[in-house]
DNA sequence: CATGTACAAAATTGATATATTTTGTACATG
DNA sequence: CATGTACAAAATATATCAATTTTGTACATG
């Protein structure tokens, strides 16, 4: 709760050695406190993994549905800002080594119960939301766009080349979905 | 050029196997062929993989750029059609065992100069086919949507569960880019 | 040109024993 | 609760040598 000790050191430690090879020296030092801090903490290095990943994909999800209701902005807006949220903000990870890929869970190839679990609450707001304020045209459909959304979004985490261009890729095609 | 020799053997072997475990005598047994049918033909087993992978990118263009001109088809089917050529045939390949990936280079998260030059080209095509038949409000920026419908296909290919929704998604996605 | 056999050189694998690192716990200390 | 030191048990990494597989070439044959 009042936490000196923050999930971020541990994802970018992870991101560059890999769950295996982190020690727990290493996630100890990049905390900035002492081993024994994190066995008093944690308990075991499996809890520790297990806290930190839970949380990233706890706050990614947080994170995007907060963007989905944010009252000040478009559809399209919101929609980017919440697949940037969920996919997006992961490609620094995903590209920092090649143990990325470990962190990086929300793009992963084969996602755990609980992304999938996440991923199923993002769509089904997404989709609600494409109901309330999307083209009448589209209404009927908003499960399916809102899924294909999703995959989009996931996929061009892959494709693109960098943050930037997934952005502005995502952010055109969002667009063209939506304009009638 | 009579080849009795198809490409398709070494790519299934390879695709269960990966380069590294295929051996001659597998990629033989596989073709049909004796061993030393292969050191005739191929001299080593750099240049079978060399000639067999050329072989992969080079049809998968030209089947792509086929899918494109197709006089018969609308714009979107044909887009469809391209993407699903260059990439969403890869999917079984890239699904067949850990060493899929090798073989399913159009979708590999680095592709070599021949794929990305192959992709230029195929990119090339479709913003062109866009300009000639899309709706007008997109020729402006038919390059743009082509380079997006292009990473959003490769994309599909990791997110999507299987080909089926691999299609299913994608013809959502470019039947709502294009309807105007 | 194809096949089958044969073969040397190189590469890969497997087994095994020996460091070295890491985990998890304990305890003394502030 | 935090740190530092200490320590046994488990897990990893490193080195080595023998066994096996694989590559590439050669040659005899249809």
């Amino acid at each position: 709760m009042s936490d000196r000790i923050s999930a971020d050191s541990f994802l970018a430690t992870f991101a560059r050695l890999g769950f295996r090879k982190a020690s727990m020296e290493d996630l100890a030092r990049a905390a900035g406190v002492s081993r024994q801090a994190l066995y008093n903490r944690f308990g075991s290095k499996t809890a520790l993994v297990d806290w930190t990943m839970k949380l990233l994909v706890d706050r990614s999800l947080a994170e995007a549905l907060r963007s989905l209701d944010n009252p000040g902005a478009t559809l399209a807006a919101r929609l980017l800002a919440a697949l940037d949220a969920w996919a997006g903000q992961h490609m620094t990870m995903l590209r920092a080594s090649p143990h990325g890929v470990e962190v990086a869970v929300m793009v992963a190839p084969e996602p755990g119960e609980a992304v999938r679990s996440a991923e199923r609450k993002l769509v089904a707001a997404m989709a609600n939301a494409i109901r309330l304020s999307g083209p009448g045209a589209l209404v009927s459909r908003a499960g399916s766009m809102a899924q294909a959304l999703c995959w989009t979004a996931k996929g061009l985490v892959h494709a693109a080349p960098d943050h930037a261009s997934f952005r502005r890729e995502l952010e055109l095609i969002v667009g063209a979905l939506l304009a009638r």
